[in-house]
DNA sequence: TGAAATGAGTTGCCCAGGCAAGTAATCCCG
DNA sequence: CGGGATTACTTGCCTGGGCAACTCATTTCA
């Protein structure tokens, strides 16, 4: 007898529809205002902020072009595009990777780094604008495993199809 | 003395940078993993999907092109050519607001009614795996006004532009 | 009343990203 | 040691969305 379990409707209740509506508005409308912001003051997305980030604090400021991906919650072919796009601005530079050729490093640049450490404090007081202002002390405090749970599954469901 | 204030250092803090991290991954790889969902099972994307369910929970089904992109989070070209999509296979119809020829009004048709249910299960069971299930019942609580305050700060920032 | 201003919606152009197919390097295993 | 799998990355094709410019309806106000 297959019938739907009783803890696991197949709907949503008005709690769950409340807090549903609102991470749809943040995953929705959050990414267009930090891309508007990130367009506007250095003409790079919000995405290509968190790439060069991510890149600045690996060791060397290198990295496997796979691992940037997986850090960055990025496909492959998104960020080989997005590579593209920084080699000829000249903010990185790839180069196979002597251990096993089959990988490439990326390697941020003088002129790379210099572009992030522009950006940055704009950017990081929209952050704080848009989602450290709003919340009191405990909400930041609880949200962050919240987030980190639903993050760490998200992850899986992607990386594991 | 205009010095950057105490409490505002421009950088954030170990404990904001794992919120910060947290909520990256989840607005850029949930909507993926999402989309990916509703591509494979329904032929239409998160986006697409938050828009026909919205339209369902209007009076009579039939909004102004306008409120309708407010709730949805979208700007107007974007809803625009979604209608086309949706106006083309039949599960809208739009015609002007005979209060106010200035507004168009959009209903959502039988055919377009039987699409959202159809693809409401499935989609309501991921969003479940993905949000919910990670979630202690205490974490949800917590969750809906955090995000909420959040959802409404991005809200006005992109309204008032 | 009529010309300018406002507001809703659409269109065109451009670019970014997904997917699937292709290339290249390495590993596996007879 | 050699040919087929596996893994990393890139490329091409197509679609979706942003922006700015346009059209059309309504309001404002001189």
């Amino acid at each position: 007898m297959m019938g739907r379990m009783d803890t696991q409707s197949p709907w949503l209740d008005d709690d769950q529809q409340a807090l549903w509506q609102a991470l749809l508005t943040v995953v929705i409308a959050l990414p267009a205002a930090l891309d508007r912001q990130l367009q506007r003051d250095a003409g790079i997305s919000n995405f290509e902020y968190g790439v060069l980030a991510q890149l600045s604090m690996a060791d060397e400021a290198t990295m496997r072009l796979s691992d940037l991906a997986r850090v960055s919650d990025s496909s492959q072919p998104r960020l080989s595009k997005v590579m593209d796009r920084f080699e000829a601005r000249d903010w990185v530079a790839r180069r196979p990777d002597p251990e096993d050729g089959r990988y490439t490093l990326a390697a941020l640049t003088e002129a790379g780094r210099q572009k992030l450490a522009e950006s940055a404090p704009e950017h990081v007081a929209q952050v704080r604008r848009l989602v450290f202002d709003p919340l009191s002390a405990a909400q930041r405090r609880h949200l962050t495993p919240a987030l980190t749970r639903i993050a760490a599954t998200v992850r899986r469901e992607l990386e594991g199809g």
